[in-house]
DNA sequence: TCCATCTGTCATCAAACTGTAACATTGACT
DNA sequence: AGTCAATGTTACAGTTTGATGACAGATGGA
């Protein structure tokens, strides 16, 4: 089996060194890029299996970059994970909007990030074509995930940042039961230390919004013992 | 569920018995260690699903306990957490040459380090990621493993948590025989103690859900003197 | 700065689930 | 048929789980 190849997106070269470094410690092959601009050669010419971009770069925002590499259509494939500096709290629903695979903030663990680099090679080997939808319908309820907008019977409801990203999740993921744990891991993000009961409370404020009958949920289901899930929409 | 087991390893007493006291009292249970030598005793007999590991040891340094352990392939799975003093070198310890998967700098929080003991364990807990059958279909019982969807004649049946597992675990091995203390292995988990009598009544709840006739089941049959198993789906 | 919102934790409560034990039935074998 | 062991059935009490409301710290904007 050969390696992949990695193109590494970042300004600061002491990154770029350390990640690339390791990575080629195991067995990836390397392509560098310090700023927006020369990524999209790069890529042309190159043709990296995957992107470690970091978010603020000079010349043209991480985001940007990340938009426009999933416009066309002949890069629109390329994994993605996304680097950020803490608190951009924001940035990560973006970033997830915007189609990167998965996101790490700073400082993040060099292991960590090639233990995802492996994943994410191995998930998109799996599945050739993961087209991310915009927009979602089932029995009432509205998702248009490019627009962070949700309605229920066409009236707009307001979510908080955490709400969406859970509603976000589960709806993409319809009829998949998740435990708590996974739901932290893909939802809140690997690098939050929080209690799992916390998800609990999430889904009650969420179902509070979107739910007419508490008692008989439409939208997301709970399976106790096991976790919650989206409604089966087949 | 039952709770992790935690190895806390420094040679201030204090630090140790501040830690276990806190551990202790969120349910976990804890094997303690002073020295870098009596460590790999210690993880041989005791088995802890994490360790807490001070930089800063008599006999040998934590980097080289931690390297040892990640050396060899039994203990190599061992989640480890490192406490440093402030000021070392972190890169080292995280992700580059050691692989320890978290650090904390003292005085550290110990809210804190639960809170990532917690994270560590969940991500560690979770890792089967393993692509398993998502669906089983035979004789009008149709059972989706990854939505916990039960059917009979396509209408919805509700299991709880045990009937599903056991259903579950089952179908998944269709044909093949379990002995009740099989099923409490794999079914319940290593780590339970309960009556193997137990079995029998939950297959019966189990077969009063997805069985029409009880007298001559369909789907879990009872193999007098060995136990039970799902019909053979040849 | 103050205020509103968001987040995570906790204590509490009701409902659902589970294990046990006691009793009933079945099946194999004499 | 009679006997014994294995299995089926039922009821019950203790435990577990998820829902809920309240609360404090964090965050961000005005």
């Amino acid at each position: 089996m050969f390696m992949s190849k990695i193109l590494i997106v970042d300004d600061e070269r002491d990154i770029v060194e350390l990640l690339s470094y390791n990575l080629e410690k195991e067995g990836f092959s390397i392509v560098k890029a310090y700023d927006g601009v020369s990524v999209f050669n790069v890529i042309a010419t190159k043709k990296p299996d995957l992107m470690i971009l970091d978010l603020m770069l000079p010349g043209m925002n991480g985001l940007d970059v990340c938009k426009k590499v999933r416009a066309n259509p002949a890069t629109a494939g390329l994994p993605v994970i996304m680097l950020t500096a803490k608190g951009e709290e924001l940035d990560k629903i973006i970033g997830l909007e915007i189609g990167a695979d998965d996101y790490m903030t700073k400082p993040f663990s060099v292991k960590e990030l090639i233990a995802r680099v492996r994943t994410i090679l191995r998930r998109s080997q799996d599945k050739p074509e993961t087209k991310l939808t915009e927009a979602f319908h089932y029995k009432g309820l509205a998702i248009n995930y490019a627009s962070c907008a949700v309605k229920i019977d066409s009236k707009p409801v307001t979510l908080s940042p955490m709400e969406l990203k859970l509603l976000f999740f589960l709806s993409r993921n319809p009829g998949r039961v998740y435990s708590r744990n996974q739901l932290l891991d893909h939802v809140w993000g690997d690098d939050t230390f929080i209690t799992d009961r916390a998800v609990d409370v999430h889904i009650r404020r969420l179902r509070s919004q979107i739910e007419k009958d508490m008692e008989n949920p439409r939208y997301i289901l709970t399976i106790r013992g096991f976790g919650y899930k989206f409604a089966d929409t087949k």
